[in-house]
RNA sequence: GGGCCUAUAGCUCAGACGGUUAGAGCACCACACUGAUAAUGUGGGGUCAGAGGUUCAAGUCCUCUUAGGCCCA
């Protein structure tokens, strides 16, 4: 039989028996091999269809995908969250569960309609209606799609499994209709309302921006001059209450007033002014900063609090609104501060969101006379039809002047100019100003205290996103806007009476019912049903309400907030309730989704809404959320600083696995930052890929060279191969436990513990019964391989494929069972014993080191003095080998022979018991234990430092000390130590050159390119003690070097040979060439 | 401006309840080992951001300062 089995390796010939399995692997093109082998074989639909669902879909692990929004290639942030939608289906697939998977696309929005207006020139609302919305709306769904196509190509070149052919994408008819279902049951629930929203708004483009837009660029901020005036507005009872103000063109929309519930406020006399004597209220920490409008020490005449002044009422400082229900009185507010201003804040509730909530809560009417370019309209009459920032200096003219419908009493007490950081449209560069723009809202306040339940029942990883980011976010949560004045979304599917006089509202959820009210469906221009606008907007019909048969019902422009289509993803992918809804019963919630940390605020948090709102239950039971993907110089990845390695370039220099294992086993995965670098991906590759290729290897060279079939066997009675199985038992168990609670890092920390036992101590300390042939060995490398890549697949996927089928022949490992330790011996004891073995080798290996004696010279003795002997003898023939000593004594540590090894006893004081009991003296005891003043007295009292000790406050160790002459001491991290016997006699000095001359030979067969097996001829020559080691060790240098022919030559350097040192300082010459 | 978080080796991070010699991985240097592995083994490095306080004892608790990040305004 030839390894490997099977391969992708188009230069692989399995018929030549050796090479077939590259020493050197170009992991890119053996991935490459294996997705083309995928994709032949249909791999993917076959582990999909392998797996019944079960009665009900009780055998069927749901998978939700939270759908990109595609307006770019796919970046780390993607492959990262794709991975980790990689590995959970692919376990839970191994596992048994049929795990479908289907992709979604994020098709609507903001981005989309930028990309469009971009690529057509265009700027404003406006011009999108000149252009006509259908062609508007067409530019948008091309530009959306346009990457469809690459996001695939780099989806499954990343290894990923998912259904691409049967996805979802949120601008399909049916997933528009389902979202129109679940906008209708929450207003059929009493969860919907109109109002009005504060949002930054562009007067020149028309339109308003998202938060997003706010941080396009880092010159959206840009420092602007700005009148600020201090106005005082008149109480009811006298006094002038002052506020201050850098939008003056606010002040004609005043409601209220607001002030800090705990500020301290006074009023004050002065005359200063107005020429008469008027008293003032402003904060008293702000009174100093007006020193020069009233007074350098003003008359304080009275002293009180926010809270005192609450409810007072005040004459408006313009009369547009006087009268208005429960306007303008004073309301303690807690964002109030005394850093500037006066410590009264003007509140306008149509162009400030605080302003706005604390008018609100006191039932006080939103106005909004702006229009939509940014001029005033009516009731605003003197400054109708002026831009607002223009009407600020006859407005402030006005105030000074007391003229046009400024209320008597009002008075001007100060104009400044003010510069301060403020936000610019990043596409027109004009100053922005912030107004209320009418939208609905799902009243999730209403609802958070039962979201906040659910939550309790959704499993969270990292942990503290429950209660913490999540649960905080849900328990303050508000109201939540959902309509956008824009063009390309899901319809709001409201209509409503174009008459006030007949009011009349009617919502729509589903096609049929907008067929059965307006006799027809929206169609678009090629005749299919479509609910974009503008084909829905046509649809409008008489009010049925309106017996004069002249008003109609038309819909509200607006589009619904992408992040309701996303929400609504549960229930429209499968088009609910319209079809698909025993497919939703059984697969709502989901069993696991996963995104970035920011999605507690998105996409996590709007599928909980509607899952509680319209199911009350939550949308998922587990939930990864991932930190953020950072470039190499640790700041936000940007394209133009080029400061992360490019995407293509790893997959087609490392690969897709190095890049998965890097990103996987990362801390990002427990919620941290991670920094991409070449260096990092690379490392993965050291790391993880090479030591396992590299087993694979090494078992295929060796099994080929015997024409050994394994059939992985775990019957071997050899230790160190029953050491490795129940090593790889113990590692599945645990990687099975982390799997389970989707501890991706851990799993890959534990895999790499794993990998470096298979690989730096079995297979090293194997070689040579390997290179024997021993079919026990083989059978168990075999068994043990299997099970690795069983295991390793859903973490390195495309690798272990290429490894299990060059093993097994197999179709593909993603088909095969999540390996079963039961096959596997358990045996705690037997992997402890190794652990303690390579202490022994790692303690004495630091010996030789200080004692400068190389490894291969040998010595005579190590004695291992540890409390079960027994346990390591089977290993004592491993630990001879691997230290290079003739004899191994193990001796029980119960022995009594410890101090004549120069170990002695060292004294720890558990400060910790210690220190409560003794205070102040505990140092005295410590100090006593580290100086030697202590002792053990006859009856066993410990007294340290003059302080007697209780059992419990101390620790008696064994400690190295000076040892015997010709022998070196050391301890063992666990209990015990290891004597080396460092006598160096004349033989074993010899048998160290002979060594030495071994491994010289064996360089220079390799030096000489010859193969393993290759028979040589032999010349050595050297110095007199070179020329009597040669001499006397020729068995053992003839046998490990494959001489047929052996010379020792004391006639200098022969033609050909190379001059090596060997041993202290010795000259020695080899002539190696081919038999 | 308000709130939250972070600061430990050249780099990335661990360090329950305070306990006296602060760890890991990588990088670097030296030596060793090497006919599977650009591998491995052994050894080398820190004023725990700064200042003050509480305590027998502080990387850990408290206060202030500095620097950086996030959220909200």
């Amino acid at each position: 039989m030839t390894y490997p089995k099977v391969t992708t390796d188009p230069t692989a010939d399995p018929s030549n028996g050796q090479g077939a399995v590259p020493g050197s692997p170009k992991f890119p093109l053996i991935e490459e091999g294996v997705l083309a082998y995928w994709a032949e074989d249909d791999t993917f639909r076959a582990s999909v269809e392998q797996r019944d669902p079960g009665k009900g879909g009780e055998n069927e692990f749901v998978f939700y995908d939270g759908p990109p929004f595609a307006n770019g290639l796919p970046h780390y942030g993607h492959l990262l969250t794709g991975y980790v939608k990689d590995i959970v289906p692919r376990y839970q697939t191994m596992r048994g569960k049929r795990v479908e998977r289907r992709f979604g696309w994020d098709t609507h929005g903001l981005p989309a309609e930028l990309e469009a207006m971009r690529l057509n020139g265009i700027k404003t609302t406006d011009d999108i209606v000149e252009m006509g919305i259908d062609k508007f709306n067409d530019a948008c769904r091309a530009s959306v799609l346009k990457y469809s196509g690459e996001w695939r190509d780099y989806v499954t070149r990343q290894a990923r499994w998912v259904d691409f052919d049967n996805d979802y994408k949120t601008m399909n008819p049916e997933f528009m209709e389902s979202v129109l279902w679940a906008f209708k049951g929450l207003f059929d629930k009493g969860l919907v309302y109109e109002g009005f929203r504060i949002l930054p708004y562009c007067w020149n483009d028309e339109t308003p921006l998202s938060n997003h837009e706010l941080r396009m660029d880092d010159d959206v901020y840009q420092d602007r001059q700005d009148p600020a005036l201090t106005v005082g507005f008149r109480l009811d009872s006298g006094e002038l209450a002052l506020i201050w103000t850098t939008t003056p063109w606010t002040l004609p929309s005043n409601m209220g007033v607001a002030v800090g519930p705990s500020i301290e406020y006074v009023v004050v006399e002065s005359d200063l002014p107005t020429g008469t004597v008027e008293r003032y209220l402003l904060a008293k920490a702000r009174l100093a900063s007006y020193a020069k409008e009233l007074g350098e020490e003003p008359n304080v005449v009275e002293t009180l609090t926010g809270a005192d002044l609450a409810g007072r009422s005040y004459t408006p400082p313009f009369t547009y609104y006087a009268g208005s229900d429960n306007a303008h009185r004073v309301l303690a507010a807690d964002f109030v501060t005394v850093e500037d201003g006066t410590g009264l804040v003007h509140l306008a509730p149509g162009f400030g969101e605080d302003d706005k909530a604390v008018l609100d809560a006191a039932g006080v009417e939103t106005v909004v006379p702006v229009g939509k370019d940014g001029r005033f309209t009516f009731p605003v009459t003197d400054y109708e039809g002026m831009q607002v920032f223009d009407a600020n200096p006859q407005i402030i003219g006005d105030l000074k002047s007391g003229t046009a419908s400024v209320s008597a009493g009002t008075v001007l007490v100060r104009r400044e100019s003010y510069n301060h950081s403020y936000p610019h449209c990043w596409r027109c560069r004009e100053p922005l100003i912030y107004m209320a723009v009418s939208s609905w809202f799902v009243e999730v306040t209403k609802i958070k205290e039962r979201m906040g339940q659910l939550n309790q029942d959704i499993r969270w990883t990292p942990e503290h996103i429950k209660d913490g980011q999540f649960g905080r976010w849900v328990e303050n949560a508000r109201d939540w806007s959902i309509t956008r004045n824009r063009f390309w979304g899901s319809p709001v599917p409201v209509w409503k009476s174009d008459d006030p006089t007949y009011p009349r509202i009617d919502v729509y959820g589903s096609f049929e019912e907008i067929e059965r009210d307006f006799g027809r469906l929206p169609l678009n221009a090629q005749g299919e049903r479509d609910l974009h606008r503008p084909w829905v907007d046509e649809l409008t019909r008489p009010n049925p309400d309106d017996p004069t048969g002249k008003s109609t019902m038309r819909r509200v422009t607006d589009v619904l907030d992408v992040w309701f289509d996303s929400g609504s993803m549960s229930f429209a992918q499968v088009h609910y309730p319209f079809e698909n809804t025993d497919w939703f019963e059984q697969h709502f919630p989901a069993d696991f989704i996963v995104e970035y940390i920011g999605q507690t605020r998105g996409w996590f948090y709007t599928l909980h809404i509607l899952a509680t709102a319209l199911f009350d239950k939550p949308a998922f039971s587990s939930c990864i959320s991932h930190g953020i993907v950072l470039g190499s110089d640790g700041n936000k990845m940007s394209k133009s600083l080029r400061n992360y390695p490019d995407v293509s370039e790893v997959f087609d220099r490392d690969g897709a696995d190095a890049m998965r294992w890097f990103l996987m086993a990362s801390p990002i995965l427990r919620g941290g930052n991670l920094v991409v670098t070449e260096q990092g991906i690379r490392e993965a590759v050291r790391q993880v890929m090479i030591p396992l290729w590299n087993t694979w290897y090494f078992f295929a060279l060796y099994a080929n060279a015997e024409h050994y079939d394994a059939q992985g066997s775990t019957d071997s009675t050899d230790p160190l191969d029953r050491y490795l199985l129940a090593k790889t038992r113990q590692y599945v168990e645990k990687l099975t436990g982390e799997l389970d609670d989707y501890a991706i890092a851990d799993a890959c920390e534990t895999t790499r513990g794993f990998f470096d036992v298979l690989t730096n101590w079995y297979v090293r300390r194997s070689r040579e019964r390997f290179w024997e042939g021993k079919p026990e060995a083989f059978e168990t490398l075999a068994a043990v391989l299997d099970v690795v890549c069983r295991a390793v697949a859903p973490l390195l996927p495309l690798t272990t494929e290429e490894i299990w089928r060059g093993l097994t022949g197999g179709r593909s490992v993603h088909l095969a069972d999540w390996p079963d330790v039961s096959a596997l011996p358990a045996d705690d004891a037997l992997v402890a014993a190794m652990d303690q073995v390579r202490e022994v080798c790692s303690a004495t290996s630091a010996l030789r080191k200080a004692g400068k004696l190389r490894n291969r010279l040998p010595l005579a003795q190590l004695t291992v003095v540890v409390a079960d002997p027994a346990a390591l003898e089977p290993f004592s023939g491993i630990i001879a080998d691997e230290l290079n000593v003739k004899s191994v004594r193990l001796v029980s540590a119960e022995s009594g022979e410890a101090a004549g090894y120069g170990v002695e006893q060292k004294l720890t004081v558990n400060a910790r018991a210690a220190g409560p009991r003794l205070g102040k003296d505990v140092q005295l005891a410590i100090k006593g234990s580290k100086s030697g003043d202590w002792s053990v007295a006859d009856d066993g009292t410990v007294t340290s430092g003059g302080l007697a000790l209780v059992e419990g406050e101390y620790s008696l160790e064994t400690a190295a000390g000076d040892a015997a002459e010709g022998a070196a001491t050391g301890m063992l991290p666990t209990g015990g130590f290891v004597v080396l016997d460092t006598v160096v006699t004349p033989e074993l000095a010899e048998e160290g050159l002979a060594r030495d001359l071994v491994r010289a030979i064996q360089q220079a067969r390799k030096d000489g390119g010859l193969d393993v097996t290759d028979r040589i001829e032999l010349t050595i020559g050297g110095t007199p003690p070179v020329l009597e080691a040669a001499r006397n060790h020729e068995a053992l240098i003839a046998g490990e070097t494959l001489a047929t022919s052996y010379t020792v030559s004391d006639s200098g350097d022969a033609d050909g040979s190379t001059a090596v040192v060997v041993g202290e300082g010795e000259q020695a010459a080899v002539r190696v060439t081919l038999a």
